[in-house]
RNA sequence: GUGGUCGUAGCUCAAUGGCAGAGCACUAGAUUGUGGCUCUAGUGGUUGCGGGUUCGAGCCCCGUCGAUCACCCCA
């Protein structure tokens, strides 16, 4: 017999996490809808275009890690290895620029795909929100997602989280930002660790992101793009800053913070942990792209957005002891003895779910006490228990599973009428 | 893609190169139709997979798949 395995980098969720899932999501969902985004889900994949022209043909996202394919037909198709463009393809697709602008999206529990070697915190297969929001350069829609973010992981009660902020420019001035840049670096090119002379030649930005210890006072001293920035842009980038400390936002400005996909323009933001020196522990990126819908084909509309991993949010929150509601328990167990009390069984369980009561059916020929101790494991809080006797004189036993142990028996359990079940368990269940 | 550590029952883990085990979980019993605590029994394994060395491999060697941690990069 072969014995399959969840793919490399793939998990399962389990119903044991089924609660910690629907939290975020729900917090996701009233919050998004609190600011006026509204939900859109778009296919697991697209055109592979699609994301290697909106993110980016030299990103690592493109050259290494998509799940690309060619279905029947011979067309490239490739599994959405990030939330905005296939969200962008629509906006286009469907002449969302006829809508009232800005058009404001979120998206929650999309499956993200990236060909990646699996660790902590990084699957090939994960699942992000986000939000994007289309049609607006205003900074105010800048400060507004921000705030949005930081209002949902302060909903699900995570703590000693931090905004880190910057700005990167737009096509004006990041060009000549970049040309500074190499033309800093170029002349310590000799000194440079080996992935930063690939990041020179390849990503100039990235040199920015560089850990090696050797490399931080070349980093320190290189020029700062916030000091680069054209007029426009270091107008867009204070008003930003003035509304987030307006509100009463924490962040703090990183003017290393670059971000890897190649769409961003102006304000870019990332969400972590307060003490993480590790960096896979992001729990949320994003920033404006203002060239992005022209990119894939639409008319020259500014936009914004965010992703945030739902997997790393889980493990935050379980990391910081935050309380995740319990699996909800059955309200009844139906313990039947005999073919003729489980038909009865059966439909008695149909009726008091009709009435919104949760009810656990017992199967099979089992013993009183297996259906009793099934009864317990489920954390059902009645039982009722249905055998000859009651067939006889149509009622059942109801046991009362959270009474104490040393309790008189009659104090225990009682025999109802079937006739008033569902009256008798909503007076007790409340 | 690179490097380190690790793969034994559903879970957590034992087992000098010499008969594959325990706890938990699950199932069933402990005088008539009653859970939790306790006791007893049972189910459950091609030791991730494939080769090699050896009289004999869970253990040693090689490969492979996977997990994990770090790098790279990202959520």
């Amino acid at each position: 017999m072969p014995h399959f395995k969840s793919v490399q980098g793939t998990r399962d969720i389990l119903p044991k996490d089924a609660m910690a899932w629907r939290m975020i999501e729900r917090a996701v969902s009233e919050t998004c809808e609190r600011y006026g985004y509204q939900r859109i889900e778009t296919p697991l994949f697209e055109e592979t275009g699609v994301f290697a022209r909106g993110v980016g043909e030299g990103t690592d996202i493109v050259e290494k890690e998509m799940y690309t394919f060619k279905d029947r037909s011979e067309t490239s198709l490739t599994l959405q290895p990030e939330g905005t463009a296939g969200t962008i393809r629509a906006y286009i697709e469907h002449g969302m620029h006829t809508l009232p602008q800005p058009v404001k999206f979120y998206y929650l529990r999309t499956p993200i795909f990236r060909y990646e070697r699996p660790q902590k915190g990084r699957y090939r297969e994960h699942h992000q929100f986000g939000c994007e929001a289309l049609g607006e350069s205003d900074p105010a829609l800048d400060a507004e997602m921000i705030a949005l973010l930081w209002d949902i992981y302060q909903r699900l009660g995570a703590r000693d989280i931090v905004i880190q902020l910057n700005s990167i420019g737009d096509r004006t001035c990041r060009p000549a930002y970049i040309q500074a840049l190499v033309d800093y670096y170029t002349p310590l090119q000799d000194d440079l660790c080996d992935d930063c002379k690939v990041r020179l030649l390849k990503n100039p930005l990235r040199l920015l992101d560089c850990k090696e210890p050797r490399d931080q006072p070349k980093i320190a001293a290189a020029p700062k793009i916030a000091d680069r920035l054209c007029e426009p842009c270091a107008a867009h980038f204070t008003a930003v800053r003035e509304l987030l400390d307006a509100m009463g936002l924490p962040y703090t400005i990183n003017p290393l913070l670059v971000r890897g996909l190649d769409y961003y323009t102006r304000t870019v933001f990332e969400l972590a942990p307060e003490q993480s020196g590790r960096r896979q522990s992001a729990i949320g990126g994003g920033g404006r792209y203002d060239g992005l819908v022209e990119l894939l084909g639409g008319k020259p509309t500014p936009g914004i957005g965010f992703g945030s991993g739902m997997e790393r949010a889980i493990d935050l929150l379980e990391q910081q002891g935050v309380a995740i509601p319990p699996t909800p328990t059955p309200q009844v167990y139906i313990a039947p003895l005999g073919a003729t009390a489980r038909a009865v069984a059966s439909v008695l369980a149909q009726h008091l779910r009709a009435t919104d009561l949760r009810v656990q059916l017992g199967f099979g020929e089992r013993s009183v006490k297996a259906h009793m101790r099934t009864a317990n494991a489920s954390g059902a809080r009645f039982v009722a228990l249905i055998g000859a006797d009651e067939l006889a004189n149509d009622t059942m036993t109801i046991r009362d599973m959270a009474a104490s142990p040393d309790a008189a028996e009659d104090q225990k359990q009682v025999n109802v009428p079937r006739s008033e079940a569902t009256i008798w368990l909503k007076s007790r269940l409340g």
